[in-house]
DNA sequence: GAGATACAGGACTAGAACAGTCCCATATAC
DNA sequence: GTATATGGGACTGTTCTAGTCCTGTATCTC
């Protein structure tokens, strides 16, 4: 289904929680405000602190904070931290070498690379900043062609679509 | 690592090998040329059958077809065809009215919608023509920054890239 | 009409990946 | 020193994926 994993959507709201409030959370706390299990949470806070997206302050009165502002944060960097590089096939992941049973079969790999470009491209531009707050306005980047964009219009004005 | 299935991926190869011959083959020749396991391959055709991406002929002398000129069959449709609706988030997925449980801490949803149209774009761009024939030329629609266009080019160039 | 060929549909299984938990080590504040 | 909180990794049950197999149905050829 081409759909990011379970985890990677808690570690989306967990950062998107972070964004929104702005100040340092011990895990407990993320994980009680996001109704996430803490175990799960904490698992997933590490991960993203690995990665360099929330910096982190051991000891009491520690906890997570984004490491850089929310508008400098792109989803892709959440989904990254959690699932590793964003490679649709196989054959398009540049971090591994692993050859294609199918070379002769497939001379596709250059049309795989151009396909998860513009799918790292489009998570690149929504930022945590945006998903914290929805109505901020630079959400129509993605909505390229005008229909989109006065259908989301539309959507934002009645704020129906928006939870 | 928002990547699509090894089953969906064969797909695409024999889609790609139907598109690239232009007549129709049986589902066992199919699977010889592409070296794909026959019953996997067999299983494959008769999902794309029923997505309407090829035409099946019973009998003998029957077998599969492209249902349309390869130029306008896009990836989207062989990857729904397999995985179903292309949805990156469960709450981005219009086809199941599914309850979303962090709902009030998400504050999300149409920002994964735009996300989803932007990676389904992408799909729908590239068609089986494009996959079949790689120089063909409609290649650089999705490298939209000139850097890219460039880096494109030389690659094509130099058929290093393009397997 | 009989037999051969080929697709249609679905059940089934082994293995891999995912979601989630738990434990212990280490760092920091008071 | 003690309480608090993160860091790292092992572990397990469940779900999903990949792949196979079987039976039924349609169509062609003779």
């Amino acid at each position: 289904m081409l759909r990011i994993s379970k985890m990677t959507d808690y570690a989306v709201v967990l950062a998107t929680h972070l964004a929104a409030t702005n100040r340092p959370h011990a895990a407990r706390d993320l994980a009680m405000q996001t109704e996430i299990p803490e175990p799960t949470a904490s698992k997933l806070l590490k991960q993203l602190s690995r990665a360099g997206v929330v910096a982190s302050q051991r000891g009491a009165k520690g906890g997570y904070a984004l490491a850089r502002p929310a508008g400098e944060i792109g989803i892709n960097e959440v989904i990254e931290a959690i699932e590793g590089p964003i490679a649709v096939t196989e054959c398009a992941d540049d971090s591994t070498d692993s050859y294609c049973e199918y070379e002769t079969n497939c001379g596709a790999r250059a049309n795989w690379q151009r396909i998860n470009l513009a799918v790292q491209r489009a998570l690149a531009q929504i930022t945590l900043a945006d998903m914290a707050f929805p109505s901020a306005g630079a959400l129509v980047l993605i909505a390229r062609s005008s229909e989109e964009a006065d259908a989301a219009r539309l959507r934002q004005a009645s704020g129906g679509d928006v939870h």
